[in-house]
DNA sequence: CATCTTTATCGTAATATTGCAATATTAAAT
DNA sequence: ATTTAATATTGCAATATTACGATAAAGATG
């Protein structure tokens, strides 16, 4: 085996986890980190930034647009990346739904 | 290669990789949600629950486990599993945090 | 004590991910 | 048109993940 069973999940269970697993690498996260702060949207620097080789970085990236975390926006022979706030909309909300449903019951453990 | 170069990035990246990853596959989530749902930390009908055999879902619980994600209280012969809420706090303000920040600047693509 | 119940672990096959060198692509600059 | 710069793609080796049957472990129950 090794093939996740996706087809035995509802689509937001799957895309939560989508959006999840691009995150669950630490380069992604150092690059998801790396796009808040510079506000305007570098590029190529992300590869200076991480100790990851330039391949490495163009296919995290290209995970991260997968999962709808970042934009793509060609400048001249150059490819700004932001981060696409819908999608962290998303996770604020998922998670905020989570507490809030914990809150309204006792914890049992 | 394969492994992932965490000696390269912080504790705080590596620590949100860690629990991203454990959310990453449709099966954890569906266990994570549907602790939510029952509130009082049932244990083996998370197996009855999904489409997977017992050691498939013991692994996931165990992985969720060590991301902190849940906790497990055994009681008799049973285990009883339920949500870590510090973790999923963890989550919330940290994309609170992210959203935070977007909203601030100016999105550019 | 024997047995049932519940959960964990081991072993293993199938598949996915990670990382990079080499190469391709695309557009700007000369 | 050539060269340069920025990204993407390909191919491949190393490693990790996913899933499950078989089995083990540990407490409950008869």
């Amino acid at each position: 085996m090794g093939a996740s069973k996706t087809e035995h999940f509802t689509a937001k269970q799957n895309e939560m986890a989508a959006i999840a697993k691009a995150i669950g690498h630490p380069a992604r996260v150092a690059i998801l980190e790396y796009l808040v702060k510079v506000n305007a949207c570098i590029c190529g620097d992300i590869v200076n930034e991480l100790p990851l080789a330039q391949p490495t970085v163009s296919q995290h990236l290209r995970e991260l647009k997968n999962a709808g975390l970042i934009k793509g926006n060609i400048e001249g022979n150059a490819i700004c990346y932001c981060i696409d706030e819908k999608t962290i909309e998303k996770l604020q909300k998922y998670f905020d739904g989570i507490a809030g449903k914990l809150l309204k019951k006792n914890s049992c453990c």
